[in-house]
DNA sequence: AAAGCCTATGCAAACGTTTGCATTGGCTTT
DNA sequence: AAAGCCAATGCAAACGTTTGCATAGGCTTT
């Protein structure tokens, strides 16, 4: 067991010249002897330098570390976005600590002071559902490092962003239903506090209103995400004089806990009420009666996205006051 | 913008002693007077002061870093492993770097080497599905680095592992399908490279003997986890003479995909032909007609107890030779 | 009052790089 | 042959810590 890695400084002794040449050699600057360069590249490789990271840091102040935090794992969406990130950065040289904040606030705030800690060259974020309050992202503009969200983005807070046209998407997929003589049609949103929810409930709305139909407020529901609150709230619907015959739903996972309700209660999903929600998730082709249509979240795109975006803004020099804004086309995808 | 953290050196200067009594006085060293270390230790909070991690390594060797390579996570199995470690590993101060192989060898060894190249203080992997060859694992081992296997854990090389008692549950899930006068069992198993294929075909023949049953080779299948050999391996076993009344799939994903394919072809799964897997996933509570039964692999607990293992490895000073393994005991899940 | 001994603190080297500024020696100029 | 030049290389400081080994006082001991 040699527990070691080579240094520099050994290719040195060994080539009998100094750190600096090897340094340079390594390098290629020209300064440097092609005898020389050529010698201390082949010993390097033979012996697997690699530089030690710390050193790098210390000299350069660059990890070439990124963090990322975003709700959970579990869903597709996210693991979907986070192997788009990878890609990216890790053609670019860059690793990837990964966080999730389960929807917590607490969380998510940690995540991101030990991404201070760590010194990482940049940040990309999807926003807890708990999440108002955006202190800890301004610590890290404090400490120069950029920060890039996508998908769940703050409200009121300029920031670089990359997301899907929510608000369109939720209007042509409520515009979908009515084509199809749907008119009952209820949203079933994520939290008040979220970017995104406030924007289906905008797309909702102006679908409702262009086709003239009235706006009801009680077929409207803010839910946390949570099973539970899926739940109530969709009780709530069913439990309407006027009972819906849509639910447009927050995402799929929205919807599927939605409709275990319905079963649960005598209804056929699909059949007897129709759902339609964003995201598309490809286990949902394992369903029975999957949604009738989705909004596409194009996630892995989203994730690729939002990576570039920030590998360019660690990588811009001229300090620019303005904040960089991608949004993704609209697609909406009929599934029967 | 005053993109900077605080040094100890500067602690130093503003207080008008010297660097190394901060540095005392910041890890409570007795040496250094009560009130000293009390002004040291104000100045460092009020200033957000954080050990450059850089200049730690270069001392100390130690990154509080760990690498993490898993196939996909997609797949609730391995988000929900990756959640157990998370707690643990953050909770001592460790960060994690989370790199995904897709089942392709190339991409463990680039991970691997990435890991190397970051100086992680350990490693946690779960094989690939091509991984046939532990060369990368060497190197690790060269560099001091321990890894610590878990699930799919490597075959004829000793590790430090963790996982199920594969053989224990495959035995009982086919005695319990026996039990139900079920007879005609196939087994569509994963990569015959898999330690853990070999361990379910094990568990799958000791029952299949136990019960007084003949073993069919042409009942045992292999696949490579896609959704592609999985249809192929699933049409050979719909077109036997003496087709099966039930299979044991690898995991609820190849269990998935077959009864899509049973679906096509006109049979109800769970009514005509039977299924049980390993895993007994979350998201199979949503499916209308889920695995009548699962061996439950506990992919929360396997995380943890794989990140507590490695922690304990990182910290083990005497170069202990024996290597550790984790068995979790078996629990079959009944559904219906 | 000289010697010794704490207590509180400081110095400087070391970790592995990068880089501005020398230094060396051979070769071209005149 | 003296002066100058260039190519090739080396020196040493710096990055932010830790830590073994001083050092400086003040206090006890005799």
């Amino acid at each position: 067991m040699e527990k070691h890695q080579t240094t520099i400084k050994e290719i040195a002794q060994a080539l009998n010249v100094s750190i600096s040449t090897v340094s340079r050699a390594l390098k290629g600057d020209p300064r440097i002897g092609l005898r020389t360069t050529q010698r201390v590249n082949e010993l390097a490789k033979s012996l697997h330098y690699t530089p030690n990271p710390a050193a790098l840091l210390l000299k350069n102040k660059k990890t070439f570390t990124i963090g990322v935090v975003l709700p959970y794992l579990k869903e597709e969406f996210f693991s979907m976005a986070i192997t788009g990130i990878e890609d990216i950065i890790s053609e670019k040289g860059y690793n990837v600590f990964v966080s999730q904040s389960r929807d917590s606030y607490d969380r998510e705030v940690k995540a991101i002071k030990s991404f201070i800690n760590s010194r990482v060259d940049g940040v990309i974020v999807s926003l807890s559902v708990e999440t108002e309050n955006y202190e800890h992202f301004k610590e890290l503009e404090e400490f120069g490092i950029p920060v890039v969200f996508f998908d769940r983005t703050p409200v009121n807070f300029p920031a670089h962003t990359v997301k899907c046209n929510v608000l369109e998407g939720a209007f042509q997929i409520v515009n979908y239903l009515v084509s199809r003589g749907i008119t009952k049609i209820a949203l079933l949103n994520g939290a008040e506090s979220l970017g995104v929810s406030k924007e289906r409930l905008e797309g909702y709305s102006a679908a409702i209103h262009k086709n003239g139909l009235i706006f009801s407020p009680e077929y409207v529901k803010f839910t946390n995400l949570t099973i539970e609150d899926t739940e109530i709230k969709m009780l709530e619907l069913l439990a309407l004089d006027d009972k819906p015959q849509a639910i447009f739903a927050f995402n799929d996972y929205v919807a599927l806990d939605a409709m275990q309700v319905c079963k649960q209660h005598g209804y056929t999903p699909n059949k007897d009420i129709y759902f339609v929600s964003f995201a598309n998730l490809p286990i949902c082709t394992y369903m029975e009666n999957p949604p009738i249509a989705s909004v596409e979240q194009f996630a892995y795109t989203l994730g690729e996205s939002a990576a570039k975006m920030l590998v360019d803004v660690i990588n811009d020099t001229n300090i620019e006051e303005s904040f960089r804004e991608v949004v993704l086309g609209t697609e909406i995808r009929i599934h029967d």
